[in-house]
DNA sequence: TGATACGATCGAAATTTTCGATTGTAATAA
DNA sequence: TTATTACAATCGAAAATTTCGATCGTATCA
């Protein structure tokens, strides 16, 4: 049994005539008699009766009709359902760092369920040492990092965005009152650090240890939200990405401290290299490159 | 897109490892390969990914896996249905002359019923001559006759059962007085005869008048109710099959009368030669086989 | 780094489908 | 009655497709 002899029969059953129907499909006629001959073998019946020159469905044939049309109609509802079918129901799972959920996520999520309402967005807080495996597990179908540059074969990036790094304190600290900082002036500061997986911290930590500068880290904190609030109320200086601070900078909470460095931290996007982007992914990443 | 595609698709989702479905199916690994890629290429989209060594649906594959599973058992119920089903729906139309309709049918339905109560029995008054165009034209499904032998290259007689045919009177008759008949001894008699068109009347009237009997139709009547009820009230002869008066002598309101005769007259049973005889339609052929 | 698991790919073989030509059988016209 | 027409069945050849085995490529695991 097959959907071509299924449909075959179909219009043969509307149209009682092999000849118009061979026309209709663009067969021949031998063509129709054999598909139908097949139909017949397979299901153990003779679907139609030839008596005279006027062609009549059988009691099987009756019987069939129904069911025929049926199964052409599913069909037709599964090409429907499959082509770039955005209305449909679907998941994206995100994987996303502790910065980009808090600071760009929200925007992004917000525009995206006006586009894909029906699409559930999940969201995994991930580090970024993680996000090799969570793609190549499957657990996570993106990854949004922020962190120093990730490569890997088996992994594609869609977006690689360079993030001003800052050293920052409260307006009052001692420190605001020079134009420019060098590495030197860091010197026995207390330091509010985000924890040791993360990159920026990492990174400026080398900075300082290479110098053999002494340094305290007062406090040390997976939370971004946590070490700004400590810095707010003077506790020490933190390192942070613009983008986690805009707001306090804005407002004058927090000040960015006048230390120029060259600090390689960039927001990524990835997929694992042998995944099917669907169109809703596809959509996903498209904004993300947009709106971040 | 194809039940076989469909049914590897499925094995495939549940396996998740193309050679252990290949087994499964009786496939080449490849097989199953070139029938996933064929689905993807005619839904244009990718059903599964493979990412290291495993393998995942893809979120179009996870929208297309319970329409499939839909798809095979809709086929399945197709199969199911037509494989010789007597409880499924059906319907039969007899067409039947009246003394079988009244004398032999009843039994025959009650029967039948019981065997197949999903089956409707449709009932259609025919007459000899009208046989063959009924046939085929396809308007009744099987004839049930009784009259002159019916021959046609295009209809299959499946039974010719002789009837005895009668020449009766009421008991009180003068003709009864007489221990054997000749067609002599039925001149200037009243007959209370079927319409012109029933084929014992005309054999009868043939014999009449071929020996250039004289005789009088007292009664012409479509009905052998009406007929019967005159004879027994002392009006006439009639010339009725037995099985149509077996009632009225048993009880003897009617009695033969001792004319010999050798009038071909036959019940018979008959379908289209091309039609094609469904399981159900078989059953009642052979239960009027039985019963008549 | 080698071994292993496992799907993709490719060309050849096998199978199926399709086609055109012809035949066979009713219905219709002459 | 015969000729004609309508129309599906049949048949063998051609075309298309499916399937297979062998091999390759890549990712994991030891």
């Amino acid at each position: 049994m097959d959907l071509k002899q299924l449909k075959t029969f179909v219009v043969l059953s509307k149209n009682k005539n092999y000849t118009r129907t061979a026309d209709e499909l663009g067969y021949a006629q031998s063509s129709i008699s054999a598909q139908i001959q097949q139909l017949e073998q397979e299901l153990n019946t003779k679907l139609l009766d030839r008596i005279g020159r006027k062609v009549f469905l059988t009691e099987s044939g009756e019987q069939l009709l129904p069911y025929a049309i049926e199964m052409l109609a599913l069909a037709s509802t599964i090409r429907d359902k499959l082509d770039n079918d955005h209305s449909s129901p679907g998941r994206i799972i995100v994987g996303a760092s502790e910065s980009l959920c808090i600071f760009k996520l929200p925007a992004i999520v917000e525009s995206f369920r006006q586009s894909h309402p029906n699409i559930e967005l999940h969201l995994e807080l991930i580090e970024n040492a993680q996000v090799v495996e969570q793609l190549t597990s499957n657990a996570i179908d993106v990854a949004l990092t922020i962190g120093n540059s990730i490569e890997h074969p088996a992994i594609t990036s869609f977006l690689k965005k360079r993030e001003e790094v800052l050293v920052l304190s409260a307006p009052t600290h001692s420190l605001r009152s020079k134009n420019a900082l060098a590495i030197t002036d860091f010197a026995n500061q207390s330091f509010l650090l985000t924890s040791t997986s993360c990159n920026y911290r990492e990174t400026f930590e080398c900075d300082l240890k290479s110098h053999g500068i002494p340094y305290q880290v007062t406090l040390e904190s997976g939370s971004v939200q946590v070490i700004k609030k400590m810095a707010i109320s003077g506790m020490g200086l933190c390192v942070l990405p613009r983008l986690a601070v805009q707001e306090e900078l804005n407002t004058d909470l927090l000040a960015a401290l006048p230390y120029k460095n060259d600090y390689k931290v960039y927001s990524q996007l990835f997929c694992h290299a042998s995944k099917w982007l669907s169109p809703n992914l596809t959509d996903f990443i498209d904004l993300v490159i947009k709106l971040i």
